[in-house]
DNA sequence: CGAGTGATTGACTTAGATCAATGACCGTGG
DNA sequence: CCACGGTCATTGATCTAAGTCAATCACTCG
């Protein structure tokens, strides 16, 4: 996994930011893609109509704005949600690499193609029109043995399904009364047999 | 575009389909990837809902299953919805091009990123609640000169949208009602006014 | 020419958006 | 150290837009 990464320190950067602070803006010029190092980074988009859509929480080991590297603009705006600390890596410097080592890019190109497959899982599961399948589904794709780890607050998670916060907290609750899930801080338990109906 | 393609006929074969005849399926072996030299080709994919969600047409120029070919299964069911000529270029034969030729590798990461970024503008597509919203969205994100070409059927881009058919119906008629849209058979013609709303 | 599919419209129902209010928690500045 | 402003979490009430069921025409393809 990331192989495509130039040798660290070569061209690479830190930066520290604050929860709250942006690292970028959609619009703003791409120079480069960015390495999470430490806290989270949320990436959202408004569209027209003022609304926002979170299009993901990246954590310490992602990378932002990949898709950035050809294109002269950012597509998004990533905000820290916490103190984060960010690598930078220089588009120039990582062109270059691509250009001088092939396993290099086609590394990165794999880091791409997986991305494309994430995404299409996403689009499948906004086209579940029922709330609760929905977070059934997000939930069984998540499960790492029962259990999920909620990436950020229910709030992010409510933005990345496609719902209203209200709605998800609601519809927790009734997967909670029903039995099907259990909730801790953070994390939610699937009930044997929601687990082992999807895991099939 | 597509430089990263090997020379016509070093390993392409052509395959020809008839409407309704099923390329791959979800779940088969990934071969390589397929070039459609002419017809449609419609990707889908089925959750575990039995619902249907497509992901998109392919036509003439466009490539199909690129991310699969560091994945070792298709993630989608690729269906003819026309007769259609595809293109099948070899798995290793395209790695091989891609270590020998730098370049090559480049633009394939180059087209993976563009579909990174297609991908989550219909991610934000999604997030818009009201139908009417998101037509107008996909409307104005696809017209050149005002006019929008439909890729496939009405009922087809009903699946692309999220919608049911019926509520798409319906709100082009609203639409065209209130006088936002001209309707000609395969393609939609903007107002002025909304043409304008968006791409200020 | 009949069957199958797309296009279109009607009527009804419901799930989730919206508006609203409250309690818990967290950092922070006086 | 604690009161205060902010955000998250949670639940209630209401409303509406879109899903669902259903029926009719138009059309294309063997």
């Amino acid at each position: 996994m990331k192989v495509w990464l130039p040798p660290a320190g070569s061209s690479a950067t830190e930066r520290k930011l604050a929860a709250g602070q942006v690292l970028f803006s959609r619009g703003d010029r791409a120079a480069g893609l960015y390495e999470v190092v430490s806290g989270k980074v949320r990436r959202t988009r408004v569209d027209s109509g003022g609304r926002e859509l979170v299009l993901g929480i990246a954590s310490a080991g992602d990378t932002l704005a990949e898709a950035s590297l050809f294109s002269p603009i950012h597509h998004c705006t990533a905000v820290a949600v916490a103190t984060t600390v960010v690598r930078f890596y220089q588009k120039a410097a990582l062109l270059a690499e691509f250009a001088r080592n092939p396993q290099a890019a086609q590394s990165f190109a794999e880091l791409l193609a997986h991305q494309v497959l994430e995404l299409r899982a996403r689009l499948e599961l906004r086209n579940i029109y029922s709330a609760r399948d929905r977070v059934r589904h997000y939930l069984a794709a998540g499960a790492e043995g029962g259990t999920v780890v909620l990436p950020g607050s229910v709030k992010d998670l409510a933005g990345e399904l496609g719902l209203t916060h209200e709605a998800l907290y609601r519809t927790l609750s009734e997967m909670e009364g029903a039995g099907e899930i259990a909730r801790r801080k953070g994390t939610i338990r699937l009930a044997r047999a929601l687990y082992d109906r999807v895991h099939i």
